[in-house]
DNA sequence: GTTAACTTTTAGGCATACCTAAAACAGTTC
DNA sequence: GAACTGTTTTAGGTATGCCTAAAAGTTAAC
């Protein structure tokens, strides 16, 4: 690791540099997600995900670059290298261990989460980070379901398929859900039971994308087709 | 309060608008603990405060003059506006919150918890702030004996004087200790016994700056001069 | 192979928050 | 009141991270 780099990875360099690292961390998080869906990662995909002008991405891509964060061909794409994905990865362990923790221990609902781990995520020292992890006996999957890096870069990766997806009298569990959808639909989704773990049987598909008829905790559920895009399961 | 000051109160405002509120709130609570020692307070004393060049203290000066955070007067001085002063006491309570927080609720020791917490300040959302301090049971006091300022601005103000200032035979209680001291000191003070609440009498005053004979919780123990300097009590 | 449609990059601007260096000012001394 | 001293402000410059608009490049259609 160069001198640059090792300074990013530590929390409390925004003070002593000057960088802003917030913006730099940001979008190497964007860019991970990003390349699990499809590598390499277009400027524009990454201008769509971030909410900025593709003049943007391609200027931030850039000085990524530069910091030997990313690897960049022009017209062709980007990829983490091995920094960038470290400090990606450390910045999504922070952000899940954190929407954990303010659920266990401060009574936090999970569709309130997302936005202050948003801003948590980039201000957590190590130690803290250490002390969060360890109050929660290091837990492997934050509440949406999304996985948990280890501090080494490991997570557990559970193959799923979209609840969309599933034919009638199959029986599956929740494993993830969208940790930054907008509250109203997480609620929705809570008050139907679908939270990672719950075990349900799909009952009915109706054709041409139209609701599922779900078994939930023995009860019966009905859900439309874009809320069961968003859910993701894994097969019993 | 005008539309600007209202968005400025706003821990996620940051990403809304592009303000980058962290150096306004850090002069603001500068501002504010540099008014208890003298108002009003000149751009220099502002510019030692905050490790900065004067040209640059005074330039963000006529910015927050402008966002109507202080009253200025060119080389007179600079004092908070009421809603200036709001701003200070929310982040100075969201510190102290959050200092007390890292030591009840994570295990921290008092000398770690200071530099942790002037980057959580600025990004602990009303919801949060409230669960915190509902956590701690609304706390008056800070780990190193300094007021938490209540929701609507009020805190409890113990008259004290330092330590290095009483004669012998008086009988005093620890009030306050620097927050912003570095470790060593900080934890050279824990072993002492020299923490908010203890009971201590001066035994012997050496002259001319000399050291103090104290007893803490009967032991004897003889501190420097400075370092009593340091330390606030309150007599019996 | 040229054109059209789209994506991507470049060029030039703006606001923040710092810097340095020089000019302006205030308070004191002679 | 003129000169000196130290403080304070102004002027001009840098880097970040966004913007808009125009240029360049790529891909697909004819």
């Amino acid at each position: 690791m160069s001198p640059e780099i090792e300074t990013l990875s530590l929390g409390s360099s925004r003070q002593r540099d000057g960088l802003n690292h917030q913006a730099i961390e940001d979008y190497l998080k964007t860019i991970f997600r990003l390349e699990e869906e499809q590598s390499p990662v277009s400027t524009s995909r990454i201008a769509v995900a971030r909410a900025v002008k593709p003049g943007s991405a391609t200027s931030m891509v850039q000085r990524l670059h530069k910091l030997n964060l990313v690897n960049y061909e022009k017209h062709y794409g980007v990829t983490l290298t091995g920094a960038g994905r470290d400090i990606a990865l450390e910045v999504i362990r922070h952000h899940r261990l954190v929407e954990l923790y303010l659920i266990e221990a401060l009574g936090f609902t999970w569709d309130e989460v997302h936005e202050q781990a948003d801003l948590l995520e980039h201000v957590i020292s190590e130690k803290l980070e250490e002390r969060i992890a360890a109050a929660l006996d290091y837990p492997e999957f934050d509440p949406h379901g999304d996985p948990i890096p280890s501090k080494d870069g490991k997570f557990v990766d559970v193959p799923t398929q979209p609840l969309s997806e599933l034919g009638t009298g199959v029986r599956a569990i929740v494993a993830r859900v969208p940790d930054d959808a907008d509250s109203e639909l997480l609620r929705y989704l809570g008050d139907l039971g679908l939270t990672p773990g719950k075990e349900l049987m799909v009952m009915e598909v109706a054709p041409f994308d139209g609701p599922l008829e779900l078994e939930i905790e023995g009860k019966r559920q009905v859900v439309g087709h874009r809320v069961a895009c968003a859910v993701l399961v894994r097969l019993v």
